[in-house]
DNA sequence: CCCAGATGCTGAGCTTGGCTCAATATCCTG
DNA sequence: CAGGATATTGAGCCAAGCTCAGCATCTGGG
């Protein structure tokens, strides 16, 4: 066989997952086009709505957003900047820090993500159709084990240590 | 708490895998700096290693690279520009075919395959660290079925070039 | 009370990794 | 040999990040 004795399944699972993104990512983009909204902003817009404030209310400071998403406030004020061009969300001042803004959904953007919220799930749901309802609980599980562990260990300064295992 | 069994796993899988995909590149992009490396380049270095040749005369030609890596071709020549100028492939004329170029392998570029392989182990293996490795091959084995579907589905539906988005 | 330093946002400019649309050179077939 | 198919590439674009620097504003120590 031309398979190299380096069975490695992690890194193959590494490839596997990046070409899934992308498949998932590209068939979102194109779905998402019509509406002038590209995936980066959806999910803005999606963390947007989850704002820890009630219904009707939502609204976040575009620091937390950048730190929601995970994404420097550089990168945000961009995301910001285009989603407040296409009037789904609009800028107000903080009463209480002029420096800061405040980022609330508009009319058009709740509808917006309505609209988002049905291509996503029409995507995922068409690219995972072949995987059963338990496996993709499985991966969730097992994903989000992976990535909470990242998270938790690279607050530690791992030691280099090849011996994870435990 | 307000999570139906069977709501938005799917999308909620697709969430998963873009973190872990970001954090998996990320983290291979660190390691793999100090030689001048990017992810981009080591998958195509890869690719071509796993060339169907034989030992020692790795060669594909920039369109069949560019398949492997499901990228157009014309991305192709830019990550072989980046790898040839890092010296660790040639373009060599095809002596069949004068339009064509070939990819050769350097030695530079097998030792740097090596590095490669080993950060790439170590990234998915530290990410990958906290799911079972059952689990891991169940991934691996659902996320090859999906996109196998994927391909099938596309191919069907697509009969050739006939898209109204162009 | 006031100024130094922290904080919040953004302008400028870069990177990675893709894309399309020609242009050019070269096959290949009738 | 003409004309179409193929292989590669130059030009220029996009998405989604990043850093660094700069400005406006808050806030705490003297």
């Amino acid at each position: 066989m031309t398979t190299p004795p380096t069975a490695d399944t992690a890194a193959e699972l590494a490839d596997a997952l990046t070409r899934a993104m992308k498949r998932i990512r590209r068939q979102t983009m194109q779905r998402l086009e019509p509406y002038g909204i590209t995936p980066g902003q959806a999910r803005a817009l999606r963390t947007l709505a989850h704002a820890p404030g009630c219904e009707g209310r939502e609204t976040m400071r575009l620091s937390e957003l950048a730190e929601r998403l995970h994404i420097a406030p550089r990168s945000a004020t961009t995301v910001v900047d285009a989603l407040e061009e296409a009037g789904l969300v609009t800028r107000t001042p903080d009463p209480t820090d002029r420096r800061a803004v405040r980022l609330v959904l508009t009319e058009d953007g709740r509808a917006a993500l309505e609209r988002i919220g049905q291509v996503r799930h029409e995507v995922a749901q068409e690219y995972f159709a072949p995987v059963s309802p338990s496996d993709q609980s499985a991966l969730l599980l097992a994903l989000r084990g992976a990535e909470s562990a990242f998270e938790a260990g690279r607050g530690a300064r791992q030691p280099a240590g090849e011996d994870a295992a435990r």
